[in-house]
DNA sequence: GAGTGGTCTAGACCACCCG
DNA sequence: GGGTGGTCTAGACCACTCG
C-alpha cells in the first residue's frame, strides 16, 4: 500500500516540512533559534538530505524559515500577518472575518470591449465580453463597487451562473481557468454623484479606486476589474517581499 | 579556477535559467508552448535533472513558467507586469521610471514610541524611537509625506546617517538588518491643513494613506511608517496571488 | 503504453562563517 | 578547522495525463 517514497501515503519531504511546522507552533522551536542542520534532521528522520532540504525549503518560502548560508536555518519572529497577501474574494473574505456579505448584481449584460479593457484582457478591441456590475454589502452597508469585465470567448455561459450567491472565480475554474494572480493598481479619488449615490456618501467623499486584472494559472487574463470602495468602510492590506 | 559544480564560475542551474529566460524573451519559447522536458534538458546541458529542475523551479517561482503534472512545463503567457510585486523604496523606484527624485527631512528626533509605533515594532509603549518625517518630491512635486519610525535600541547611530540621498534601508542592511518585506494597510483619506499645506493640494482632497510595518530578515520588525500621498499624483500597484 | 513531472537516494565537493 | 548551507550527480520508482 505505501509506496518506497512515502510514509502512510504522506511524501517524505512534507512529513518533515509539519513536524516542524509543529514545532513552531507549539513552541518547540522558538524565533530566532537555530534548528537542527540538515544533516542532523536527515539523521533523525532518516532520510536523505535532499528531501529534507525540500520540506525546509517549503517553509522558507512561507516565511517561517530563514537560512544563513555557513550559518544554519533559523525561525522567523513571527510578527507579520502572513495572510492579506492572500488574493481572496469579496465572499471569502467576509466569511474570514465574520461579516455578513451580500452581493447585488445591477448589470448583467454583453457588449464589445473598450479599449482599456481589451487591452487589458488581450482581446481585440471590439471583442464582445461579459459586464457584470455589482454593489457589495457587508452587514447591510454597501462598501464596494465592482465593474467587471470577462472575456466572452472564454466564458460564453458565465451569465446563466448564480452570480449573487457565488464569485466568478469559482465558476472560472470549473471551466478549466483556475484563478491564480492578479495586480492592481490603487489610487484615491473622490466619488462623483453616481458612486457617492450607490456608496451611500457624499459627492467628493474619498474613495480608494483599483484597477485588477486577474490571471488564471497559465497567465491568461480572464477578468479585468474596476473597483470602488468607501474610503472610511475599506481599507486593503498587502505583503511586499525584497 | 572552475569548481567541478561550475561552469565559468555560474552554478549550472543559473545556466540553466537563464538559458530559459533568454529562450522565452527572445520569443524562441513563446507562450503557452511547452519547454523541452527535464529530461530532454538535462540531456542537452549534460548536467543531471534535479539540477534542471532547480533552474526551472526559479522560473516557476517568478511566474515565468508553470507546471502541469504528468504534462510538462509550459511558457506563461506574459501579460502581467511582474515588478511592482517587490518591495522597492522611493529612490530606487524613482532611478528605474527615470524620475527625478528629491527626499527633504523634516523633523529627525527621537522619542519615546506611542501605543500604535510600539505595537507595530514590538517594543515597549515608551521605549525610543527614531523619528525621520521627509517630504519626497518627484521632477520637482511634492508627492509624498513618510513619517517613519525605527526602534533605537537597533539603529542607535541612524540619525547621523545621511538621510536625504540615502535610503534609511541602505543603513538597515549595512548594520545587519536585511529588510526583507513589508505589511501594507492602505485606505482612502482627505487631506488635512497640515497635509494639504505640504504636499500643495487643497484641504479635503483625496489621498492614498497607507501604514506600513518593515521587517527584516529574522522578522524583526525595524520600520513603521504612516504615509501620505497625493491621490492624483500616486499609484501603487501591488500583486496578489492565490 | 509512452511521456511527463513528483519524489527520493547516498553519496560528493564547495563556499561561507565563526571561534 | 569544523560546522553549515549551496550545489550537484546518476541513477530510481511513482503518479498523473493523454491518446
Amino acid at each position: 500500500m505505501t509506496s518506497p517514497n512515502k510514509t502512510n501515503g504522506v511524501p517524505r519531504y512534507i512529513q518533515i516540512r509539519e513536524s516542524l511546522r509543529e514545532d513552531i507552533l507549539n513552541s518547540v522551536l522558538l524565533p530566532g533559534q537555530k534548528i537542527p542542520s540538515e544533516d542532523e534532521l536527515a539523521l533523525k528522520f532518516g532520510f536523505s538530505r535532499m528531501t529534507v532540504r525540500q520540506g525546509i525549503s517549503d517553509l522558507i518560502d512561507e516565511g517561517l524559515l530563514y537560512r544563513r548560508n555557513g550559518v544554519g536555518t533559523f525561525v522567523t519572529h513571527p510578527q507579520i500577518v502572513r495572510d492579506h497577501t492572500r488574493l481572496t474574494n469579496f465572499l471569502e473574505n467576509a466569511k474570514i472575518k465574520g461579516i455578513e456579505a451580500k452581493v447585488q448584481v445591477l448589470i448583467a449584460d454583453i457588449l464589445p470591449a473598450k479599449l482599456r479593457v481589451s487591452r487589458a484582457l488581450d482581446l481585440k478591441e471590439g471583442e464582445l465580453v461579459i459586464h457584470i456590475k455589482t454593489l457589495r454589502l457587508a452587514n447591510g452597508d454597501p462598501v464596494t463597487i465592482h465593474d467587471a469585465y470577462v472575456p466572452y470567448r472564454i466564458f460564453p455561459l458565465m451569465l446563466q451562473e448564480d452570480l449573487e450567491n457565488h464569485h466568478i472565480w469559482e465558476y472560472m475554474e470549473a471551466y478549466g481557468f483556475p484563478v491564480k494572480r492578479a495586480v492592481q493598481r490603487m489610487e484615491a479619488r473622490e466619488a462623483d454623484e453616481e458612486i457617492a449615490g450607490l456608496l451611500n456618501m457624499d459627492v467628493g467623499a474619498p474613495i480608494l479606486y483599483k484597477e485588477r486584472t486577474v490571471y488564471s494559472e497559465n497567465g491568461t487574463p480572464v477578468e479585468f476589474t474596476y473597483c470602488y470602495n468607501r474610503g472610511d468602510r475599506y481599507s486593503l492590506t498587502v505583503a511586499l517581499f525584497r
